[in-house]
DNA sequence: GCAAAAGTGTTCAATGTACACCCATGC
DNA sequence: GCATGGGTGTACATTGAACACTTTTGC
């Protein structure tokens, strides 16, 4: 019975979200190796012995992004035993949500990988394995979570005005919301700081920037992130 | 790098919740050896190499229990280096919610365990490895899905009165609630269906009888277990 | 007739939704 | 002065929460 479990391989694999081009994107890399070689796939790799789940999360996403301390969830673990042509593989899979700007997207040389690259999520090339579902179900939690905690504000810079928020709630929606109810239902919530600056318009008036009131976050993280 | 992950070892192992006694209750089995030896534990075991996670758990589930087609939940994948004094075991976690009558508990006699019984969720023995954290994550995770899907008439009787179905809420709630708001919220949402029948009362007023109804539930599969 | 559980409605507060116009700026 | 995105409030419907008494039965 013991014996049986020795072929077992464990990954873990992370969707990372970001929204670049007013687009909402999932950072692919591209694969050096059979099986899929040359295919799209989400950035992954083994848990090593002696580490945490978690910590081989952050480890692949620091890797690929150089992104530390970030929103990143256990998502579900997926061992379907065909996943994998070659071996039982069953990865645990995470996700992420990150800003795009400033981010140094990399990768070791260690010829695993032949590219890294953001890909909108609502036009995926063919993916290796399970990928597509993997990123799917991603997008549903994502969209869950959204529902009850600000999550989008790993997408958006440290100051952003409301406009920005809503495009980013609307991009991982996949719907258009009622400006003045999203407007409401924000500065109701006691969750954002109203700053004393403007954007300096290109063209249009200016809009006032907000950041996200890092006190009340964290007195609410057991609420929003339990 | 490789190498490394030969000597992980998976698991699955699921938390069954019942209600017996008007008490809510947790299966759990007595280890027959070390670790743990002696302790008790939720029931667990290797997933084979050819059988996908969801059947591993379902095969534990009915070694236990007899018990199949049933509501099972992917709950979470534990895997800290530590949780196993041993060895490296990543272990994938399920909840299931069952009736406890007409079901006789059971376990080969491979002497791996040596009982198997019903423990109240409120009031657990010291129980091995981390599967004190897996129980209230389970708790925790049923409380949430109770709130959006009608799971608990996985714990009654085909036919059941109202009382009945708030006693299962209060149980897993652990609190108590509001009878007329309780029912008003369920009549009115039609997956309940009346029948003519009554329970015999034993000295007091017999109770109308109602059950869930299939095709209202299994039209509403996907919104209520997507 | 009394103990024990079944059954029943109204009011109020909070929340979500629909909806249209004026404002500040750059050009 | 006009085009562009920024900013604002009200009315309505839905939902959840609080709350107390009458009914039916067995004994």
């Amino acid at each position: 019975m013991f014996k049986e479990t020795k072929t077992h391989e464990v990954t873990t694999d992370v969707v990372i979200f970001t929204i670049e081009d007013e687009k909402l994107k999932v950072l692919l890399v591209k694969r050096a190796h059979e099986p899929f070689k040359g295919k799209w796939a989400i950035p992954g790799g083994f848990i090593r012995i002696s580490e945490t789940i978690d910590a081989a999360a952050l480890r692949i996403l620091k890797e690929k992004t150089n992104v530390q301390n970030i929103y990143l969830e256990q998502l579900y673990t997926f061992g379907d035993p065909l996943r994998h042509p070659d071996s039982r593989v069953i990865t645990c899979a995470y996700f992420a949500l990150i800003r795009s700007d400033d981010i140094v997207l990399s990768f070791d040389d260690n010829s695993e990988i032949t590219e890294v690259q953001w890909h909108p999520v609502y036009n995926l090339p063919k993916l290796a394995f399970d990928h597509k579902e993997i990123i799917e179900y991603s997008l549903k939690r994502t969209r869950e979570r959204l529902e009850f905690c600000p999550i989008a504000f790993q997408l958006l810079p440290e100051k952003f005005t409301l406009t920005e928020l809503q495009k980013a709630y609307e991009l991982i929606l996949g719907k258009k919301l009622d400006k003045r109810n999203f407007r409401k239902k924000f500065l109701a919530s006691a969750i954002l700081k109203e700053l004393n600056e403007f954007t300096k318009s290109g063209s249009k008036r200016p809009a006032r920037l907000y950041s996200f009131d890092k006190i009340t976050l964290d007195s609410k993280r057991g609420h929003f992130f339990s």
